[in-house]
DNA sequence: CTCACTTGTCTAGCGATGCTAGGATCGAAT
DNA sequence: ATTCGATCCTAGCATCGCTAGACAAGTGAG
């Protein structure tokens, strides 16, 4: 049995080693870049390897993705932990958010700009994706305001930031400004 | 003269011919269906007719994205003008945007998701993007509140309607409570 | 220790993509 | 009518995601 256990570690490693290359390669180079040759070649093996672990580069991507959602998730939940009072949780909430979305423009958008192929808002979303809206709603739920359900509140808020997010980084909003919609958005729509 | 005018009229008319076809074939199978073999087909020409109007398929999406934004100032415009009170301009704004990016999502993609080598937020933004901010701003700015540059208002509502949009397309938001999402928005954002 | 066999990996190749070079064909001006 | 330039198409390149089938390595039985 033990010679059997050997092998799926190793496989799991090389699992794991696909998943961090390909986050690798597109952080560096965009998802573009990200082909199925370039990423054999980096793991030093050959393309049809990777399809043995995953369907396609779309699993890949939504690999990724899940690694990032738990990553953010960690990261919202150490943000707002370390803040007191709600407006100053839900500052520091949107600043890590945005801030998040900006280091790793190619895990951000392996989460929701692209298509890997799983599923939201629905039975079968993976854990790691429920898990950082929950984050989200830790520190939203508590500024929903009057008679406003606290999802629904979080939703909004969301996609308030993934807009600012998607929209600066495309240069479709000056980067200059930044921490002033931040300011903004926090003041009016979180009530305290 | 008169023979070199007609040449050009011809010219012209193919452009249009090339951008509507592709926009076409975007709306009804998706831009990723949308090849330079296909397109050259529909409009009943060889491939690299294509590249004597546009340096590649990039330049396509961008030519669509000009025309979406030229039709989408032309329905905020048409929305707000017929509304009076500044909540019911902003409700009418907020409602004719989302709907517009239901109703054309491929289009909507050139405009914002997809890279169409245009400029944004910068000198040389093409003329009908940046008439498409302002018809934007004509009815955000009346309810940015005091002391809020009527631009920043607009750009953080704006991103609020692009992550809604965006969001609720790609599935991550149920598209049932669309409607209280949007009321929620106006509530908060909005100063009357 | 040897040998069949399973398991794992690689080479080679398919169809499709964006884009381009070079030849053929057509029409305009002399 | 003939030359000549503009216009368009055929054919092809490199690259993409993905897969079939050959091959080698390691496994367990005798």
């Amino acid at each position: 049995m033990s010679v059997q256990e050997r092998k799926e570690r190793e496989r799991a490693a090389r699992e794991r080693l696909i998943v961090a290359t390909a986050r690798e390669l597109a952080e560096q180079q965009g998802w573009d870049s990200v082909t199925t040759r370039r990423l054999a070649e980096r793991i030093e093996y050959s393309q049809p390897v990777l399809y043995s672990h995953f369907r396609g580069k779309r699993e890949i991507i939504g690999a990724v993705a899940l690694g990032g959602a738990a990553e953010m998730a960690a990261a919202l939940r150490a943000a707002t932990s370390a803040a007191d009072g709600p407006r100053t949780r839900v500052v520091a909430l949107a600043r890590t958010y945005l801030d998040f979305a900006e280091r790793n423009p190619a895990v951000y958008d392996a989460m929701f700009r692209l298509d890997g192929g799983l599923a939201f808002a629905a039975e079968d979303t993976p854990e790691p994706l429920k898990d950082a809206f929950a984050a989200l709603l830790e520190s939203l739920g508590e500024v929903a305001g009057e008679g406003v359900h606290p999802s629904l509140f979080t939703e909004v808020f969301w996609a308030a930031l993934h807009g600012l997010a998607t929209l600066t980084r495309a240069g479709r909003l000056p980067a200059a400004e930044a921490e002033r919609r931040v300011e903004l958005l926090v003041d009016r729509l979180a009530v305290i």
